[in-house]
Order: C-alpha cells, then structure tokens, then sequence
DNA sequence: CTAGGGTTAG
C-alpha cells in the first residue's frame, strides 16, 4: 500500500476545537437533542440532521464536542462530518477529520474515502482528492463520481472526460466493473455542458442511451443543458420533448435555456406552459429564471407581477429571489426600485452585492455603486472577479478615472484576483475615454493574457472619439484578425478616415464591406405598452400603426431640424445618395420605438426603450433633441447601458 | 446509521 495522505500534523489534531468556535450554547442544544451523550450513533443522527439541514457549521461543532467528550466517531459519522466541511469549503477542518479517520483506520472504507475525495475537490484541492481517488481500493461509482465533478467543477472538464473513459475502459477489461449510474451519467453530462463541445455531447448521449440511462429525468435536465451550451436550443428543446417525465428542474433549466440565450418570448411562453401544465409547482428559482427573463426583455409590467407573486409565496427572503429583483428592476430602468428591494433583502451573498453595484453602474451613477461597494466590504464579504468587472465597469460609464485606476490596482494587490479580458476592457475604455490613449494602448502591450476584440474595440471606440487616425489603425488591424466578420469595426475606422478628411481611406473600408459581403447585424428596439412588448425592426412596416408612427416621425423631424438638428450620416456605409442615408437613419428602430412610445402616452409621460446594439451616433443626438422638445424624459437601455434624455441632455455625457 | 448530480449575479 502507498503511503497514506497525511498532510496535517499532530499539532493540528491536538487542537482541533480551534477551526469551528464552539459555544456552551450549543452544547447545550445538542445535549438536549441527545438521548445517550456517551454513544456515537445518537451523535451521528445529530450530525447527519444539521447537515442534511445545510446547518454545516452547526454540524462540524457537534462533531468537535463529540471528540471533546471522547465519544469514537463510527464510518457512519465521517461523511456527514466531511460534507459540511466541503459545504464549507473548510480545508482546516477537512484536514483534521482525514487525520482523525486515518487514525481510527476508517480512511479505506469506501463511504469515508468518497466524502474525503468530494471534501477535497470542493475544497479546490484536486492534487489530494486525487490523491484519495487513487488510493481507494474498490471505486464504486460515487466515488468516481466525486472525482470526476472535481475536475469539472475546477475548470478540468477535458480531464474528467478523460477520467470516465479510463473507467469505460476499465469496465471493458475486467468483469464487473462498475456500472455507470444515472448520478455518474449527469457528472459526465456536466463535463459536456463545460466544454460545449457538441460531438462530445452527443457521443456522450448516444452512449448513454445504449445504456439505457436517457430515460432518466436528471440525465435529461443536464441534456437540455448541455446542448444548449453547444448552441443548439432545437435540440435541447428535442430532450425536454421527448422526456417521459419532467420535473420542476427540466422545465427550469428549458426557462432558463431561453432566457440565457436571448430569447425571452420562448422563456415566457414555457413559464405559462409550465403553470398551465399545472403538473409541477413552480419555486424559486423559476421564479428566479423569470425575472431573469424580464430583466433581458425590459418587461416591467410583467416583472412587477412576478414580484407580487414572490411576495404571495413568502419567497422574499430567498437570496437568489432577492437579487434576481434587484437584478430586474435594473434592468428595467427602476434602480431606485431594485434599491429598495435590495434593502429589504434579509441575506445578501456576493451576487446580491454584485447586482447592486452593476445596477448603479449601468445607470451611470458611478458614485453609487462606490458606496454599495464600500458597504459590502465593511459587510466583510470577499469581492469576486465579477464584482471588480461591476465596479470598474462603473468606474468607465461613470468617467470615474482615478477611482477606477485604484481599483484595478487593488483588486491584485489586495484581493489577489488577476485582472482579466473584462477588466483591462474596462481600463481601456476608461482611460480612453479621458483622451489617454497611449497609456490605454500600453496597458494592453503588457497584458499577460491574449487581449480580445472588446478590448482592441474599446480602444477604437476612443480613437473615434478624440480623432486618433494612427492608434485607430493598429486596433482595426488586430479587430480584422480577431473578428473578420464585424463591420461595425470598419465603419468605425471609416468615420476616423472621414473625419481626418482621409476620404480614399474612408472609402477603402466602404469597399472592403462590400467585398466581404459584410451586414449589420438586424437592430431592433422594444417599448412595453400596458403590459404588452412592442418591438421594432429598423425601417418596420410590421407594426399596426407602422403608417401613424411614420407620419408622426416625419412631423417630429419637421420639428427637430427646427431646432437645428442636423442628421448625422457619418455611420451610414451603404452606397446611396445623402437623402436616402437619411432616410435609414430616420427609421431606425430607437426612433420607431420612441415615436411610438410619446405617441401612445399621456404628455409628459416617461418613455423607455430596450435595443439590442449600441445605439448609434445619430440616434443618440435625435433622442437628446426629441426629449427638448415633446418635452419627455426617454430612458433606453442600449447594449452597454442605460442612456437617460431629458431637456436635451443624456446622462453618459456623449460617450458611450 | 452514512457518500456523488442537474436550474440561480457582470
């Protein structure tokens, strides 16, 4: 036999109340619970009760006061034990409990070896786990199925699949290896949905299909999953189909599906199914994809119902419920709203915080989302890669340079997160945004990690801006490499020709489009109307009132270019006469949408408009004189963020 | 009197 995996030493057994703080008052309660203080088996249905509760913390005290009075923990006391401690993440904790098995020489038993194996994975120590893994004499499929979620869920897909073809092979060899079983099957499932590789998921069905483990409901939830990581909605909606059975999961995993991949009426549309149904009751976190749902779409009317309901099932204090609100009014345009809910929030983790700050920062209030992160870290909780990406994204609509280089700084220095590709796009754009293009274009040299488009596209953005011809170039050039079929980067570097009077330049770009049969991709713009979402395609003839809102945007124009608006034709590439540039431009989707929108509403009334690109140059100046005069406030959330008209002025300072 | 999985912030 190897040597055993020893890694803590007697010191650490000797004090081994010291990890989890244990009171008298907890004692007590145990005590109280306890029929027999001196036997294991009447600790052990303690421990396992507080575990299965999730009371990990709880559970490890019980298990230090068991050992304080000498009570022998049995083979039955250690999973329990070692699952809080995974649920924990307690690696000190762990540690102990493994010296202590080793000790009594349960370490080999096989319900001992797969909880320290999953302790130790979820732990993030994958050299021990693995370590355990190999040292387990008789693998069942639990514990191949701890050491393959491991791999996974530490960013090892490719290794976990490799490791359940070494049991595929194993099987092969020997007789009786160990059947593959449906919490196994979804393990590997996961692997699949990791990697969204589609032949290697649809191997992986295939094969689980001649094993007859389709059929399973779990293995099917992950199916729908995992094809629609690969990309393929039809065929995870094929798996939802053709499932024999479903349960609350399946239809919120296909909720979620939709509604993670843009497409919010199928998501809707299979909530009402799910309710009509009527076979499953609905929880959290479908209420939870839902609101994720109208947050993508804008639809607040629709958000607002799903609060109610929230409230109708108690579900108000469920985390998850709580910021997936926070994260919907956002989204929708009430920050003042989602603060509130967020304040009513009993628990807040990590996301809670997140979606709060990004919230703030999407609308521009920069200093806000400051003030949320500063309250979290006085909350003592650990900013994540995420909530740096939120507070420098911020930092940038905000304008909030010196803040935003001082975080970019700590988030290494005093939070040991490395910065990656969505915080250098953050420095870029910020930096670029004050005029220092240099210093944004070193940062990028220095990258240690492969700069992608939204980096090299936030600083051509900013050559746009303050008319850098040469930088403009360099990002263009690697654009094309990185991102051939974009034309929005060719026009971008056609405007920078144009306005440095550049015109055969200019042109070139024009030609190169056209050559490379580059198109937009389709904008389009939603209002919601009473409940109902209205959306528009640029130049829409679909709409019902299409001829109304026509003629009323021709009378506003009228209007506009009263008020000395001059269409701007510079994001125009199409070979066509100035008239008819304008006559694109005009039927954009943000001005259908918004003609729209005054059209159908009370004077005075606020109007908001969803789009799905970044709303363009000549929109953005429309906008600003149409709020002047119908005298509106127009609130629309573009791809990047919120932009707030009123009186003439948009709240991200003309750059976005 | 015991272990492993599937849905949830930018």
């Amino acid at each position: 036999m190897k040597a055993p995996l020893l890694i803590v030493s007697k010191r650490a057994y000797s004090s081994s109340s010291s990890t989890i703080p244990v009171t008298t008052e907890t004692l007590s309660v145990h005590f109280n619970r306890l029929v027999d203080r001196s036997s294991a088996s009447s600790w052990n249905s303690v421990i396992a009760d507080l575990a299965r509760n999730g009371d990990s913390a709880e559970a490890l005290r019980a298990f230090f006061w068991m050992r304080r009075l000498s009570v022998a923990p049995g083979r039955s006391t250690f999973p329990c034990a070692l699952k809080s401690c995974a649920a924990l993440a307690s690696l000190p904790s762990g540690r102990q409990l493994h010296l202590q098995a080793f000790l009594l020489g349960l370490h080999h038993d096989l319900f001992v070896s797969s909880s320290l194996v999953d302790m130790y994975s979820k732990c993030g120590e994958l050299a021990d786990a693995r370590r355990m893994f190999d040292e387990t004499p008789r693998r069942n499929a639990v514990v191949w199925t701890s050491m393959i979620v491991g791999l996974v869920s530490n960013g090892r897909p490719r290794d976990g699949l490799s490791l359940f073809r070494e049991l595929l092979a194993g099987e092969c060899a020997e007789e009786g290896g160990e059947p593959v079983d449906p919490v196994l099957a979804v393990a590997v499932l996961s692997a699949c949905s990791r990697m969204a590789d589609k032949p290697v998921t649809s191997g992986i069905h295939g094969l689980l299909v001649r094993i007859g483990l389709a059929a399973d409901v779990s293995v099917g939830n992950t199916l729908i999953d995992a094809y629609a990581k690969c990309g393929d909605l039809e065929l995870a909606r094929e798996v939802f189909d053709g499932m024999e059975a479903r349960d609350v999961i399946s239809w919120n995993s296909l909720i979620a599906v939709y509604a993670q991949n843009g497409r919010p009426a199928e998501a809707m549309e299979a909530f009402q199914e799910m309710v009509k149904c009527g076979y499953v009751h609905y929880n959290a976190m479908t209420l939870s994809a839902v609101l994720f749902t109208c947050a993508q779409a804008g639809a607040l009317q629709f958000g607002k119902c799903i609060h109610n309901q929230v409230v109708r099932m108690g579900l108000e204090d469920d985390v998850y419920v709580g910021t997936s609100l926070v994260d919907m009014y956002c989204k929708c345009g009430r920050v003042v709203m989602a603060r509130r809910a967020f304040d009513r929030m009993q628990n807040r983790n990590i996301k809670s915080w997140t979606a709060m700050i990004a919230g703030y920062g999407m609308h521009g209030h920069g200093g806000k989302a400051l003030e949320v992160f500063a309250e979290m870290r006085r909350s003592s909780l650990r900013p994540n890669y995420i909530t740096f990406v939120s507070v420098l994204a911020a930092c940038s609509h905000a304008g909030l340079m010196n803040e935003g280089r001082h975080w970019f700084c700590a988030m290494k220095r005093e939070f040991d997160i490395d910065p990656g590709l969505e915080h250098y796009a953050c420095m870029v754009d910020l930096l670029g945004r004050a005029g220092h293009l240099r210093e944004a274009y070193d940062l990028i040299m220095g990258m240690r990690i492969e700069p992608d488009s939204v980096v090299w596209g936030a600083l051509l953005a900013a050559c746009r801006i303050h008319k850098d011809v040469e930088l403009g170039e360099v990002s263009a050039r690697k654009l094309f490499e990185l991102d051939p079929k974009n034309c929005g980067y060719y026009v971008l570097l056609s405007n920078i020709y144009a306005n440095a009077g550049m015109w055969s330049d200019a042109e070139r770009m024009r030609t190169l489009v056209k050559c490379r049969g580059l198109v937009k991709p389709p904008g389009y713009s939603s209002v919601e109307l009473r409940g109902r979402i209205h959306v528009f395609l640029s130049g829409d003839k679909e709409h019902p009132q299409h001829e109304e809102i026509y003629s009323y945007l021709a009378m506003l124009m009228e209007k506009m270019h009263a008020a000395g608006y001059v269409t701007d034709t510079g994001s125009v590439l199409h070979d066509v006469d100035q008239e008819e540039k304008e006559t694109v431009l005009h039927l954009h989707s943000e001005k259908l949408a918004v003609a729209f929108g005054i059209m159908n509403t009370l004077p005075g009334a606020a109007i908001q408009v969803i789009k799905n690109l970044r709303i363009c140059g000549d929109c953005h100046t429309a906008i600003k004189v149409i709020s002047k005069i119908a005298s509106r406030e127009i609130v629309i959330r573009d791809s990047n963020r919120f932009h707030h008209f009123r009186d003439g002025w948009c709240s991200c300072g003309d750059y976005w």
